[in-house]
DNA sequence: AGAATCTCTGTACGCCGTACAGTATACACA
DNA sequence: TGTGTATACTGTACGGCGTACAGAGATTCT
């Protein structure tokens, strides 16, 4: 395998490919048309993530949903990693962008929150794709130009604002990867978290001594019971956003709120 | 590929392996003795996955390291799935808990950051093993006694507590897939952030339209001058860790501090 | 008409995790 | 002490992956 990671192939030739500007240096193309399109790929390719998991998303099934031959693929695409890159800025590109000035710099952030977390929940998949660089489409531009307007008027500075911007991101992916954790664990044990704490208790008993790791033992228990099971993304999510708003707060301070 | 995550396998199984309880009933073991020792098995996995990536730790690779034949290491481990829980866990069990009673939780907080940052620093590869549920062995057992009993005595309840402590251990994840991210990039495309900046500006300028994404085109060139290149996981360490910080004290407050 | 250029197919290579069958080894028990 | 049996380990093989490569067919330019 030579690479399964987002935005490892060539740059330029990725770039072109997602902003739609032709390869060749234009005039009459010779030879027999594609009978497919990049978004016709794209959307193909999300669909199987979708309906079966990013694991799924190999080229020879790709090739197959569209009816085309492996290989043919690869007139589109110039590999598996440029593919994962147009499926995600094609995401990017759909998400919505309504919400306009809200009163609050505290209730747009959230709005991006939610929406993040809004396409995590719709595809699942797109927290576990590993991405070296985003993939600098349109449809990320377009996410954050408007991503970052939302926290516009809040006094920080443009190197702050970045900053702030994707620590909000990075919080709002990792709740994503805890939620799509959690399904792939409970998909592939077959077994749901309660059980296998279930099934594990006999063993786990002897081994977790409480005089050992009394803090621990302790926490855990109440945490599982609160949350039903071990690890919740629901909880984690409510939990932090709170945090992260507050922390960005204590940062944004005095600043006349908009 | 049946499964390259964490924690796939058999429960029960991989809580004995981690937990070195024999899983035959006891008694004299007929047969040859095995050659090597779960925690070697983990130690070259470890040594390979530190020099050359976690995609170089294969079944085929690590029993080479250890003169086997591959299918032997199935004797000991019962998938790749077992091996990376193993792996994690042993570097978990290492992991220095030094720090004694501080005089403020916020510092006890940052040490534990800093201490599973520096963890990330060493190994990397850490920061992208998939696990769909940590490896519940003694190492991480002792981990997270170490880490509950430095946010202990802020007034948090149990349930609260343990989401602090993900909380924060959630961001620091996110930073060191950054980083991880960002070597990386570096390393497969052979050219570092600036160069691959350069060698694509004459496309992102066609493209980058500052009409059309006015404050992302601005925002983005300001932050990429101040951390020399576009994405810089030290900064978002050194922004991010206060604002955690901030966030949870604001949760905390006016309790008395410890 | 012929050359050029493109799309698409088929085959093949070297990886991966691991199932399975067979062989050598060392202890338990007669 | 001999023999049965559980164990460690080897070798081979299978199906899957990304994709290199060579050719076949289609389309357009000269």
């Amino acid at each position: 395998m030579a690479s399964n990671r987002s935005s490892a192939g060539d740059p330029a030739h990725t770039l072109a490919l997602l902003w739609g500007v032709p390869a060749a240096p234009a005039g009459g193309r010779r030879g027999p048309r594609q009978a497919h399109s990049p978004a016709e790929i794209a959307a193909a390719a999300i669909g199987i993530a979708d309906a079966e998991g990013l694991d799924a998303v190999t080229m020879r099934r790709v090739a197959q949903e569209l009816g085309l031959s492996p290989m043919a693929l690869y007139t589109y695409v110039p590999g598996k990693a440029e593919l994962l890159d147009l499926m995600l800025d094609t995401l990017y590109a759909a998400m919505p962008r309504t919400a306009p000035a809200d009163p609050g710099w505290r209730a747009r952030a959230a709005a991006v929150a939610d929406d993040n977390r809004a396409l995590y929940a719709a595809h699942p998949w797109t927290a576990a794709v590993p991405t070296t660089r985003p993939p600098l489409g349109p449809g990320l531009m377009a996410k954050y130009e408007y991503e970052l307007r939302a926290l516009e008027g809040t006094g920080l500075d443009d190197v702050r604002l970045d900053a702030a911007l994707t620590h909000l991101l990075g919080f709002v992916h990792t709740c994503a990867r805890m939620a799509a954790d959690e399904r792939a664990a409970r998909q592939d044990s077959a077994m749901s978290d309660q059980q296998w704490w279930e099934a594990n208790a006999d063993l786990l008993a002897r081994v977790l001594d409480p005089a050992r790791y009394p803090v621990a033992t302790r926490v855990g228990a109440a945490a599982g019971q609160a949350q039903g099971g071990a690890y919740n993304a629901d909880h984690a999510y409510e939990f932090g956003l709170p945090r992260v708003l507050d922390g960005l707060a204590a940062l944004i301070e005095q600043v006349p709120d908009r």
